[in-house]
This record gives structure tokens, sequence and C-alpha cells, in this order.
DNA sequence: TATTTATATTGCAATATTACGATATAAAGA
DNA sequence: TCTTTATATCGTAATATTGCAATATAAATA
């Protein structure tokens, strides 16, 4: 089929589900990192640093864009990049809740 | 096309990627964290918990396991499932360096 | 206004994912 | 051994994703 079935999961866990999927793209990964080394840039600039052709990279944009992982202002006829704190603070919570768990677990089991 | 050109990008994109995408389904966002609430629990439980058929539960088990997000032993005739440190250890990095990016960056842009 | 520059959108082909019924496998117990 | 129980695999249909050429849009500049 190929659809999941959203409706059957909490809101949370869609959300959450969303924000990862749009990082699990090795285009987009980069795309992230390359935001925290220059802490901004135009579009052209990722389309210069990635193997990938610049409708391509506007679809990642897109897609990161839409998650809230990061946001765009005008600057001229270009647009500025940078990371959005929005979805990275959703998505740090659940991690946060692992890692503390896997800290006080320490393999009891399997 | 559909294909992602996994091999223009570093093997930590890649690596970072598939764990985040492993993470992206509802569904398996709600396995993690019913095995956080349970600790360990075998492949039917979650069957029980989840709205999905077995094969479809059983399929994204085997994509957190191929992830090193769970690992499985045998117990009986049944497969006791837990959470694994390895795969989690690899993405956190990841989240650490973006969090310590956006904690000193204090908005100065977009 | 015409052109250039920067980005987005459309349309489409190739591939991947999701879901599940049917079936296989494998250990446990009768 | 036969049956039950638990999980995995196969096959397949429906849908989603990835990537790009062609094209549209929109601001800047000549």
């Amino acid at each position: 089929m190929g659809i999941t079935k959203t409706e059957h999961f909490s809101e949370e866990q869609n959300e959450l589900a969303i924000l990862a999927k749009a990082i699990g793209h090795p285009a987009r990964i980069a795309i992230i990192q390359h935001l925290i080394k220059v802490n901004s840039c135009v579009c052209g600039d990722i389309v210069n640093e990635l193997p990938l052709a610049q409708p391509t990279v506007s679809q990642h944009l897109k897609e990161l864009k839409n998650a809230g992982l990061i946001k765009g202002s005008f600057e001229g006829n270009a647009i500025c990049y940078c990371l959005d704190e929005k979805g990275f603070h959703k998505i740090r919570g659940f991690f946060n809740q692992v890692n503390t768990y896997l800290e006080n677990k320490k393999n009891q089991c399997c």
C-alpha cells in the first residue's frame, strides 16, 4: 500500500515521525550540517555544496521547512535559510527520554 | 527517480540518515516508546499494542533492528526485544551538535 | 521595460515504502 | 510425532519518495 495508518497513532507519534523522516535523507543531513557551519546561506550556496540539481535541492529545502527544521527569509531576490529551533526542540524531548532511559537501564535485558 | 545518491554523501551522513529514517514512522516511534515503558517484550505484545497486522509489525521490527536501534534475543520460542544503545548513541552526537549550536546562536539571523 | 539572477513548481520516470494475506519456519508442549 | 504458538518471509497492490529537465515566478539591475 505505501500508505501509513496515520490516524491510528497519536499526534505526538506522528509529529515525531515527520521530523525524523525529514532528517532521514543524506542530502538533508548535509544541508543541516552546512547551515550549522555557515550559520545561514542562500539556496544557491547549497546547490553548489551538494551533488544535486537545483530543483532537487529546492525540494529538500521545502521538506525541511515544512517539518519546521529550517526557515527562510527573503534577502533581495534570494532566500536566506537557517535552522529553525521549533522542529529541533520538538524532537529533542524524545531523544532526551530515550537517552535517560538507556543510561539508567544498564543492559539488564536481551 | 526514488533512488538516493548515497555514494555522493559521507559515510557519516548516510549513517545518520538511515537512523533517522528508521525512526521516521509512527509505528516505529510507538515501538520505541513501548520498549521504554516495558523495558523489553516479545513481538506478540507489540502486535497487540499496535493497530497493525503481525507481518507489518515484524517488518518494522526488522527495520529498527537493521538500523541498530533495537536488538532481540530468543526466549523459548518467542523473541525478546529491547532498545539497542548502539544506534541511539550514534545519532545522539548529531543532535548534541545541533542543540549546542542552537543554544549559542540566539537567533541572530532569518 | 528587458534581461539577469535566484528560487519554486510541474511533470514524469525510476525506485522505495507500507501493509497484509498466505505461507514458511522453528521451538514448546501434548 | 502432531499440534500449538510465535515469528519471519514471500508476493503483491497501493502509495510515497527521489531526482531532474523544462518551465514558471519574482526580485534586481541594466
